[in-house]
DNA sequence: TTGGAATGTCAACAAGACTGACTTAAACTG
DNA sequence: CAGTTTAAGTCAGTCTTGTTGACATTCCAA
């Protein structure tokens, strides 16, 4: 296993211990990565379950109810639940597909993309001060470890938002 | 702190297209980080709330109940039940406080260490792949920004484990 | 010494995930 | 065309993990 090259610094890095922190690293950092839309959604009827549906709804326009359930990781009743909350309050709207006409295909409102607005900002926010509190060079280390961090299936599903995006 | 080179590469990065994703990538991250750990426990009768329960009383053995919802971030009625049923079942051990007869401090038992030692071998070995990936320089930016993202409380008390495990 | 603060426990409830069984409609296939 | 598969949605029941509220015990300070 190991490639133990003897004073290389592949090694100094690699202990329990630094491991460890890292794990640790991640647990705190993701509690503050949801804690701005955690508090912006407590005052409404939502929870996070709504707020990743409605990043994703954004971020992929007309994506399927299929798509969007592999993607979030959840099954179709949970994410049922969410979704016909946000479409009987108006926030999102369900269309039937054109060519296939079992598919619906998801789109938000305007005031879901108010909310969608009003709940990236926050998250945009501490990430950016984040980013710049590290600096550039940090920021590519970020984001490479986390993709080495992913599960192969969800790493390809990543590639293709991160393109779709640009 | 911010090296602000006018026309650098710190304007660039920080794009809102860049933010959304290192939120996405955050996401998907987070998932392959628990999915380990997650395996294992889903046999047993115990979720995600025992490892974090476990990892951190192994962390700092002795530690009472009250510093460790603060570390945690969930109400004491919410720990007690996790709590419980792993003092039950054998795998923590509640001693009461010598000074402070109100004090519950917490340990692992053996049972409890051999639970912790299977969980966290699970958790390192990915993020030991993902850091073996990535490479030594990726690794610290990771850890950079991770800490940026943290609320300020949180850190400070990441900065004490971090310091306590040396 | 007494009243308030801190620590932990018990009970009841809600959100959000899960499985399993089933329906409907549309698309595909032999 | 008949039969099967796929996409979406629903109903019911369970589990984990979070919440509040009420309460007992212990400590400490006025």
């Amino acid at each position: 296993m190991m490639s133990d090259a003897p004073g290389g610094e592949s090694l100094l890095f690699l202990t329990d211990e630094q491991l460890r922190q890292g794990i640790e690293a991640m647990f705190f950092a993701y509690r503050g990565f949801t804690a701005d839309p955690d508090r912006i959604l407590a005052g409404m009827a939502y929870g996070r379950a709504h707020h990743r549906a409605i990043h994703f709804i954004n971020r992929a326009p007309g994506t399927t109810v299929n798509n969007l359930l592999i993607l979030l990781g959840v099954t179709k009743q949970s994410l049922n639940r969410v979704l016909r909350t946000l479409v009987e309050d108006g926030l999102v709207e369900s269309k039937v597909g054109k060519s296939d006409k079992r598919e619906r295909h998801l789109f938000l409102t305007e005031a879901g993309e108010a909310l969608e607005r009003k709940l990236s900002d926050a998250q945009r926010a501490r990430m950016r001060a984040a980013y710049r509190a590290a600096g550039p060079q940090a920021v590519a280390g970020f984001r490479q470890v986390l993709e080495a961090m992913m599960d192969n299936d969800l790493r390809r599903k990543y590639q293709v938002l991160k393109d779709s995006g640009t």
